[in-house]
DNA sequence: CTTATATTTAGATGATAAGCTAAATATTAA
DNA sequence: TTAATATTTAGCTTATCATCTAAATATAAG
């Protein structure tokens, strides 16, 4: 959980995210959208990649990024927990 | 909403939020939950108040603390946005 | 007014993190 | 096998951040 927190704390990888919401993209189609080196973008995708929110997959030369949503909701979920039910005990 | 992540990005904040889910706390009754230094908690307090995460009102000599639960459903509506409609443009 | 309590501010330090360039790896094509 | 393309890894630099101690501020009580 404290990994998926600090990916989504940069600007840049929650860009990713929404990028990848759309379609699936490869690394070099994700990097054209951004004034970022390559090398920091694949540094991002690594963060991303190692917090479960993308998985990637080779398709020839490139390698293919995906986004994973079950992540992106076990996150919404501890929000829920917080939000559901201030003030009283849990579950009563 | 860069503040948001940002603040919630680490897990003493989290934490924080969500003993202020439960009831309204002093600065140090928070700081009383934790191996942290008041200092840092206080530096911890104000970044989570930058946020408008937690608000704070003078009682006496104490600072008591809440949650802002609006801001948290603006973050939570963020992740709706990625959730809710993989593959197709938006409102279609 | 002086002391005690609660919290924050200041200033310093060590760790994390984002960015870059250059080099390495992997795949495709000639 | 050699050259071209796509991506990652290595190494470095700079900036941000979490934490600490010491000092400052604010309120309450004697």
């Amino acid at each position: 959980m404290n990994d998926t927190f600090k990916a989504l704390s940069d600007p840049t990888r929650r860009k990713i995210l929404q990028l990848l919401k759309d379609k699936d993209l490869s690394a070099g189609e994700i990097a054209s959208h951004f004034d970022i080196s390559k090398p920091s973008i694949s540094h991002h995708l690594g963060i991303l990649k190692q917090a479960r929110l993308v998985q990637d997959e080779r398709q020839g030369q490139s390698m293919i990024y995906s986004i994973n949503l079950s992540v992106m909701q076990e996150a919404m979920g501890w929000f829920l927990g917080l939000i559901g039910a201030k003030g009283g005990p849990p579950d009563e």
